[in-house]
DNA sequence: TGCAACCTTATAGTTAACTATAAGGTAGTA
DNA sequence: TACTACCTTATAGTTAACTATAAGGTTGCA
């Protein structure tokens, strides 16, 4: 399987496949007499892996270490464990400054939402005042 | 009010300022005779809209056309509106993207609590297997 | 006068995660 | 033998919002 072939298999572009092997995710493939890269069965599992992982929120540096964790196969339970809750942390962190945010914007969308014809809008007024 | 003065009272950098300046946010200012850049009480207000702007979660494109809109002065109340229901139904899809998140993620931490000491990490697991 | 702490400009670097370009080699088909 | 679609590498550009650096001018004070 060549690059391109696992790029359209995955839906992602063979420059990124390049990348994460730079990035260390993926390991240097074989490559055929005429320097091509190929893969296999495998090589879809991990980009599988990597893909998944993006949808839960890991960044391509926390995925490089859930790999190699992955790879080391002993007693590593307490290790991912961990370091999943790490990252719920920050996303759950990150959900409560968008509430945050979503809060106070719809606060002043509603005040906006029977202007006095003859004041500011609200919402510039909120961003005004002091 | 220099502009290192005006970014110790914002607590910003002076770079920071300038960038604005460049960007449209702020107008030119007055300058010294040897080419500082004066502020006044007016400046603290706009870098005082800007920040509470970003802590909203408009982007500086979006804060500079919101600041145009306050210039303008005539009749906006409706374009504002629309343009801060706009932001907040993105901040919203962002937060429903991340609690989706947290939910898998919590969801496979959950899994990992009983761990089967035979088994592979569950969470490894719910990454690798189709 | 000397020196530190300001100010100016222009330009380049940072971060993350790609994405595009350039310049060229390879494989399969008409 | 062309042509097209692939493949290779290295390098640079993208986005947002700064942040740092370099090289130099200005202000205030001892
Ligand atoms: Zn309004
Ligand atoms: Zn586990
Ligand atoms: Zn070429
Ligand atoms: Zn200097």
């Amino acid at each position: 399987m060549t690059i391109g072939q696992l790029a359209q298999e995955l839906n992602i572009k063979t420059q990124t496949i390049r990348y994460y092997e730079n990035q260390g995710l993926l390991s240097k493939p074989e490559r055929t007499q005429s320097n091509y890269r190929i893969y296999d069965q495998n090589s879809i599992k991990r980009l599988t892996f990597i893909k998944r992982a993006k949808e839960i929120g890991f960044s391509l540096g926390d995925i490089k270490t859930l790999l190699e964790m992955s790879d080391k196969k002993v007693n590593r339970c307490a290790d991912v464990k961990d370091f999943a809750e790490t990252r719920l942390i920050k996303i759950r962190s990150r959900i409560e400054d968008l509430k945050s945010m979503e809060m106070t914007l719809s606060d002043i969308i509603k005040q906006c939402s029977q202007p006095n014809k003859t004041a500011e809008c609200p919402i510039i007024e909120s961003l005004t005042e002091g």
